[in-house]
Parts: structure tokens; sequence; C-alpha cells
DNA sequence: GATGAATGAGAATTCATTCAT
DNA sequence: TATGAATGAATTCTCATTCAT
């Protein structure tokens, strides 16, 4: 009897390996490197479907296998930077044991991401010179969260001074995201120069800002 | 009585208390302030010429009597915030005679701006809980430029060690916006608690910071 | 004072008989007649909003400004239909002394309505000779239901037996729809045929039903 | 083993109990009762090929193993309905001996099927409160050419007085119908009933209707 | 035969803008 | 100037169908 063609009616699936996947990685991979160049090129606003599928060699309808949207596809863009960097900034965090290494690390990780992965930074913020727009994707604000939280246990430990979290994780956040933008205009993009400075400020500032005592750090 | 004349756009002297004037003067207002909600309501991005235009009772082609499009709307909304907080923020600095004054002039005068203006500071960044939206339009791009150059003459005139002046306007305009969006999420808004929070954090870090001797400040 | 001026600004709506109403009220027509006739040749599943259009001289957008879909128009067809014979069929049953007067006069009245009206009809009942389609719009159901409070009315008056009324009324619908369609298939659009014959079955019929005594026909 | 042979369609006598004959016929059916589902739920017009492949477990591709598109699985499902109750209808008619037989054995053979096939009744009659719609396929229409001929007949063999066949079997057909629908809308459906009023209906009038002579029914 | 992603024609719809009134 | 319907290019998106695996 042949096994093999009665089985094949209701066949499960094929091998998830085969070079069907394969394809499919690669299309999704296709699709986002497109947008990246498209939003930088034209901005996020200007950009649309269409203007992605024609920087694709793929079928319009391929791309709605993948993406929904021009809003899904950018949110992916950024959701993968997010997350390459998240745990590095984390991890860097975690070691550190002053608040000089907690800061320039924190500093020093972001603006080397930023002066390497430049293409990305552009498109995440997609400026041109009337007009600078900056979106922050619920992976990035969650990256955010993650130091605020960061340095709620540091204030917990003793490393930092007992002060506003909330304020101070937007300080720094406001300060990286800035001071890259500079840095990205500047002809010589170097992010020992912005770590230096930064972590300067944020250092020298620290020790002077009001100390609080909510609840979570209150004495026993 | 000549209708030509009247109808004549740049006419002379026209009574700014006429009934014309007034209308269109309102009109302009309208629009503006539909402008303003389907903004925040919307986002940017998604918003139309049609979506202004529908929350307003005036007919589709009286938009274009006073805008070209939303871009142009957008700015006007921007630049009339821009316009208004610039000045003030300029005059702070200008009679400021120390560091603590230029810098504590300059966070106050911002976040009760902010604090004050709420709306419109939804405007200028949409953001819900999922996405978080910055645009800056060319007036508020200049008032950061506005901001280097009164840093550049701060430092001029020995107010200031000769620090990059670049960044550190950069990392004042990033504290100021961040600790804004976090005021304006918390139950309580109030524009002391963060400018005391920014002004000890820049007043403690500028003098931590490196120095440089660019060719403008070099002395002679 | 130039009083036409002043009010020129938030003028209230222009004469609604001017030029442009006329434009939309026929645009409108011409879309509907459109929509008639390529209903009639490709059927009704086969149309698209597309094929109406291009039977049109007007613009794409322009379809948009009247309907909303194809669904839309077709409907609109209907109730024009409906509409006008619903009221001739009312009165002819409404003039009726004896039973055979309320039912010939409902039957000619459609018959004759069909014949005169035969594109209509045509589009009524999308047949090709492999599939037939036919649907009823609300105001075509309204007009059911009207058939049925008639003959309520009739029966409560004695002109009828106390019959079942819902399935009289559908008997009646059922046979007048069916007879239309084979009337309109024969090369001699008679309607005082079907009539006869129509009239006939019923007559006899009636007064062969079962009698039912619904609470609101029932004896005091 | 020949491959090839297998693949064959037309194979002079395959097992119809294999494994292979049962998942081709369960696919089938899946398929056709997907559809069923689909058409009754959306409407045959809204309905696409995709709605029916997404109601089923089976690949898109599969669908086209069995059927062209929905078109002709729509067939399949009236035509299994029609099928099914047109060699019954047949057959009560033939054994019919009389005008009261042949008409009530024809209605009550009807509405008891449509009672007790309520789902497949649904799909041919997609009914909402607000549309409803009738669709008869080429297999429904030959039924209703075979009650004409059976109709013929009887008027031949003197069972009939000699009328419009035509007409007859149209009336017949509208009753049954427009019946099976208020019946499949009461909440007792109940289909002596209806066999009772539309038997009533059609003998009462059938006596009363105008006689023709047709030159097929006509005097050597 | 089963699978399901790719295809790309084309359908539905929107929108900024114009212009006769 | 205000009006608002017409325009039609552009965009979004769907869908039946194919075909490599």
């Amino acid at each position: 009897m042949d096994i093999e063609l009665i089985k094949s009616a209701p066949r499960p699936a094929p091998k998830p390996t085969g070079k069907r996947e394969l394809t499919k990685a690669q299309n999704r991979l296709t699709i986002l490197e497109a947008a990246r160049q498209v939003f930088a090129e034209l901005g996020y606003g200007a950009t649309t479907v269409r203007d992605i599928i024609r920087a694709t060699p793929l079928a319009s309808g391929t791309f709605y296998n993948y993406f929904q949207s021009k809003e899904e596809v950018f949110q992916a863009i950024q959701d993968e930077s997010a997350l390459r960097i998240r745990p590095r900034l984390h991890e860097e965090r975690a070691k550190a044991s002053t608040v000089e290494e907690f800061i320039s690390g924190t500093f020093r990780t972001f603006f080397e991401f930023v002066a390497g992965d430049h293409s990305n930074f552009r498109t995440l913020r997609m400026n041109t010179d009337t007009l600078r727009v900056r979106m922050d994707t619920p992976e990035t604000i969650a990256g955010f969260e993650e130091l605020r939280e960061d340095l709620v246990g540091a204030i917990a430990k003793g490393m930092f001074p007992p002060v506003d979290a909330d304020f101070l994780m937007a300080a720094i956040v406001g300060v990286a995201f800035e001071l890259a933008e500079r840095m990205a205009r500047r002809e010589l993009r170097d992010p020992a120069t912005a770590t230096a400075f930064a972590t300067a400020l944020l250092l020298g500032g620290i020790h002077a800002l009001p100390t609080v005592t909510p609840p979570d750090i209150a004495a026993p």
C-alpha cells in the first residue's frame, strides 16, 4: 500500500525549514529595508504604502501578507531597534556599581548604537531641515520605563540619592535623544564626545537635585 | 461705492474693527481651533483637510481662502505658540545676570507656559499610551537656535563657562520637553516642581561640563 | 452700508432652486438610470460600482456624493418603483367594495405596472436563463405588509371570510411575482390575461380556504 | 505501482470505500457545509471564495480541486436540495389520480421538505428583516419545468381542466415559496397548516380558471 | 492531492483642489 | 468672498488564481 499517497491528503504542515519559510523571512526583511530607505528619503508622513512597495521587487498584495499598513511597518522598524538596544542598556546598568558607571554606561551604549546604526536613527527621527518628527513606539516607551525601574532600584540600593526617578528618567531620555540628534548632524559623529558631555552634565547635576521620600524608598 | 476697492486685498488702512474684518479673523480662528482639536484627536498624520473642514461650519472652498494645506494650518498653530513664548524666553535670558537666572528663568517660563497652554501642548505632542509623537516646526526650531545664540552670548560675556553651546542647548531642550511631557501626565501639573528639578540638574551639571575653545569664543 | 457684502460671509444657503440643485438632481438620475441598465445587462451580482460609473459621463468621485455602494443604488431603484406603485395598489383596494374588486384591482394594477415599466422589472428580477434572483427591499416589504393590513381590514369589514391574512397575503404576492415573471417572458406581454388568470384563481380559492378566528377578528 | 493510473480521473472502478475516496468526499462536504453557513451569514453576494476557505480547515489551493468558483459551490448546494426533492415531487404527482392528490401531494412534500431542511432553505432565501433575496438555480428551474410538464400531462389525461399550464405552474411555485417563507418565520413551523391552506386555495381556484385550447392540448 | 504564499489586475474609496454660482 | 458639488488622480486594499514545495 502506498502510504505516501494516503497520508498526503490531509498533510499536517510542510517542514518549517523549507524554502518557503526562507522566502517568507527574506520578504519580510526586504519590505523592512525598503521602508527604512523610503522613510528616510520622503519622511514618514509623505510615505505611502505604494512607495514602499515600489521600492521592492514584490507584488502589492505581498505587502499585505506581512503588514497591515505603513504604521505597522514603522513600528516593526522601531521595535527592532529598541529590541536590539534595550538589553544592552539594561545589562550595562545592572553591572554598574557606581552612579558614574550607571550614567556613562547608559549614554555610551546609546550614542554608540546611534552612531553605528545611522540609517535607523534617521528613520527614528525623520527630520528635514524644516520639520522634525520623533515617534516613540511601545517598545521604545517600554525602554523608558525600564530605565525608570532601574533608577528606582539604584535609589533603593543607595547608589543614587533619593530623587524623583520619573523626572530623572525623563531628563536622561531628553538629553540622550537631543544630543544624539545634534551628534548625527555633525560631520564628525563622535559618540565619545557626546557621552562625555552627557555624563558630566548628569553626574554633576544629580547630586544637586532636590531629594524626595516617595513611599517606595521611604525609610523603614 | 467702489466694490473693487473693497475687495482689493492690500488696502492701505482697512478699519480693523469693521464687521468684514471681524468675520475674516473669525473664520481664520474657527479653522485654527477646529484644526487644533482634530490634530489632537486624530494625530497630525491621520488628519486630512477634509477632517478640519468637517469640524467647521465653513465650506470646503473657504478653507483655501485662509490656508493652502494642513501643513500650513499646523505651522500656524505651532507658530502661534512659539511666537508667544519665544519673546518671553529671550527676554528672561536677556535680563539674567547669573547662570542661575538664565537657566531657571528659561525653565520656569517654559513650564508655566506648558501648564497654562495645555491644549496647544497636546497638539505639539500627540501622545496616546502606545505611541508618542513630537513635531518641531520651523518656528520652534528657530527658538532652539535663539537659545543657542543666547548661550553663546552668555559664554562670551563670561557668565557661562566655555562649554559646547550646541550640546548644551540640546540638553536644555531635551530636558525641557521631556519633563514637560511627564509633568503634563501628572494629576498635579506643577510648573514649580519641574522648574526646581530641571534648574538644579542643569546648574549642578554645567560646571562639571568639559570646556572647549571653539573658534567663535576663542580668545583673540 | 453694504448689507449684501456683510451678510455674504456666513451665507446661510444658496437658493435651492439654482442651477446647482438642478445639476444635483440630474446627476442622481443619471446614476440611477445608468445603474438600471448595467444591472439589467450584467446582473446585480456581477455589477461593480466601476461599471455604473463607466456607464455615466461623471467622475468616479461624483458617484460617492450620491450613493455609498451599489447596494444603495439598487435600493434607491427598487424603492422608487415601490413608492410609485404602493399608493396605487392601496387606493385600488381602499375603494373596493367586493372581494372581486379588491383582488382584481390589486392584480391589474400590479401587472399593468410591470408591463409598462419593463426595464425596472427586469432589474427587479435580474434573471438570466440559468440563474434567477429576486431581491425585496424594505420599501417592497412594506408594500407586502400594507397588503396584509388591507386584508385584515377587509376581513374585519366582513368583505373577506375570516382566513389567515398572513398566508393569503403571501399567496397573492407569490402569484403576482411569478405570473409577472412569466408574463414578462412572453412575446405578448398582456396584463389583462395575467389579471384574469390570477383573479380567477384567487377568487375561486379564497372561499375554499380554511377559516380561522384570530383574536383581532374574533366575534365580540 | 502506476501513479499515473491512480491520478487519472475517470478510472473505471475505484474502490468507493478506500481511504483516499473517503478523504476526498469529506473535503467536498467540508467545503459545502462551510459554504452553506457563510452564505447564510453573509448572503450570497457578499460571500467570497476566501470567506468559504476561511470557514474551512483546508488550504486555499485545495478549494480549487473541488470547485472552480463560489458560483459552482452555490449551485452544488442548491442542486443537492433540488435533486433530493425533485424526484419525490415528481413521484407524488405521478401516482396522483385526482387533482386533489396532485396538488396536495406537491405542497405537502414541499412544505415538509422545507420544514425539515431549514438550513438549506435559509441559504436558498437569504433573508434579513430588511432585505430578502431569492435565488433560483438551474436545477430549481428544471424542477419548475418538470411541474409544468406534469401539469400538461395531467391536462392531457383530463385530470385537470384545460388551463394555461405555464401560468398555473407559476402560481403553484409562487404560492409554495411565499408560504414556505411565512411558515419558516412562524414559531410553529407546521407544514400541515401550510399544505391545507395552499391546497384549498389552488383546488378552489383551478376550477374557476379561464380555459384555453393551446395547440398541444387541442383536440385532434 | 494538499499546502499557503505570491501574484497583480482591478475594485472601492478618498482627497486636495477647482470653479461656477 | 462663501459655497459645496465635481473632478479624477492617487491610494488602499481585496481577491481569485497559480504554482513551487
